[in-house]
DNA sequence: CGTCAATTTGAGTCCGATCAACCGTCGTGG
DNA sequence: CCACGACGGTTGATCGGACTCAAATTGACG
């Protein structure tokens, strides 16, 4: 159940068999279906517990006044989201679906129970929120300083790594379910123009597009193009010291 | 020693004596003197402890190969950085310090007790995370959505509220000790359109500067002119019904 | 086959960038 | 005491990337 978490998980440290089954237990407790294009949680709503996303793509976002939108966050198959939030007394942002989506909400109970009993998963759990928290700052960079057609760019690439990461690609490919009004409003700039930067990525011969399926042939190339380093989503088995003590 | 820190965490919820003492204890122990304008950690750095800033100004920021900079987030007097860091293999980012700085180094073995005796103590300080990752979110939402006059007053606004959490505030006034080109740099945009923009501001009332002094003359005024809403910094003594038990 | 959403295209506009110069202040050193 | 340079702020002119508005086309689905 909580395999796309696991497999995350693992790119930081080895877990124990159970390790493991305890984080599956735990996301099996209580499962929730969403419809596509459904709020999960509304601005100024109470704060829920730890909810994780087991199956579909959902985002966190902020509306303004004018109806101005922005998409903050997305949330894929194996993100955790809202640690410690229920000490606040509100929700600052919405969080939304964007395909049908599964998920498990987890009671802090059990994530205490989970995080005192299981070391190496607290570890990895903390791992798993730093890198949540350095996405969210590279996102910054991207939309402060990058031109529109780096932007998109990006994002493509942190979308092919992250998924990656969880075991949602095949070869250069990937399923990404956006529409060009959501990576808009995610990258701040307006459909009109990201259909164009579309375009000219395609034409480069960058990434290819095929109905929901983004495939990124050359994907090192693109990188360098955009000036991507991957550095912040911090994959690379960060944890292998750690293995020393697991069979 | 930890005064900004403790006058912000009384923001979320009163601390007991013991508290207060005990953090201004783990404050002293490693202290460090920055000069302005230098760097504290670099990226590709191994990442430090828990570092608490005692005074002065410093930030987050990250540099493009081509020179452009974002600056990701102020680390104000009383701001902590890095909660859990160390299990990162290197930082994604640096921080660098815009005025002097002071800051304390708080050991891990000292931030483990602290939370430990210490319950109410460790609440607030997952509450000061949880609003600095807010404040990321917001500032996405900032450069993402928003124009350069909207961009600029909402920055004031912030600044001057966080300012006056930590009691670093004389009326309407407050000290921020940047250059254009450095908030230039914070919210994506040109140093000749920040002058700009300021000048705009100034001419309409909404702001008056003088030096590095900001006043802010019709804070309600300047809020709704740019939308600016304050729930993200969950200012309003969330924790009062935490003060039952306190004397 | 009709409808609605999503994508695409075109034309015109504007916000903010760039380039370049100039001014004021301050610290340094001759 | 003054010359000098550095830095931050200010101004003007021009350019260009991205927005807006509007319409056409495609595609998915009942």
């Amino acid at each position: 159940m909580a395999d796309f978490l696991i497999r995350k998980l693992e790119n930081f440290s080895r877990l124990s068999t159970e390790d493991r089954h305890a984080l599956d237990q735990a996301s099996r407790q209580r499962m929730r279906q969403i419809r596509p294009r459904d709020d999960i949680v509304r601005e100024g709503d109470l704060p829920p517990g730890v909810t994780l996303i087991l199956d579909g793509w959902a985002c966190r976002y902020k509306t303004l006044e004018d109806g101005r939108r922005q998409i903050i966050a997305y949330l894929l198959p194996g993100d955790l989201c809202d640690h410690g939030v229920p000490i606040l007394r509100e929700m600052d942002h919405s969080i939304g679906s964007l395909t049908a989506v599964t998920l498990a909400e987890i009671p802090p109970e059990t994530v205490r129970q989970l995080t005192a009993d299981h070391a190496r998963l607290a570890q990895a759990l903390t791992w798993e929120s730093l890198v949540a928290a350095a996405i969210q700052r590279e996102w910054t960079v991207n939309i402060g300083q990058r031109t529109a057609f780096e932007r998109l760019g990006h994002l493509f690439c942190e979308l092919y790594l992250r998924l990656q990461a969880v075991g949602l690609t095949r070869g250069t490919t990937c399923e990404v379910p956006l529409t060009q009004a959501e990576i808009a409003d995610t990258i701040g700039l307006s459909v009109v123009h990201v259909n164009r930067t579309l375009q000219e990525l395609r034409s480069i011969g960058l990434i290819a597009l095929r109905g929901r399926e983004l495939t990124l042939p050359r994907l090192e190339a693109l990188q360098r193009a955009v000036q991507f380093n991957p550095n912040y989503l911090h994959l690379d088995h960060e944890g292998r010291h750690l293995d020393a003590n697991e069979t």
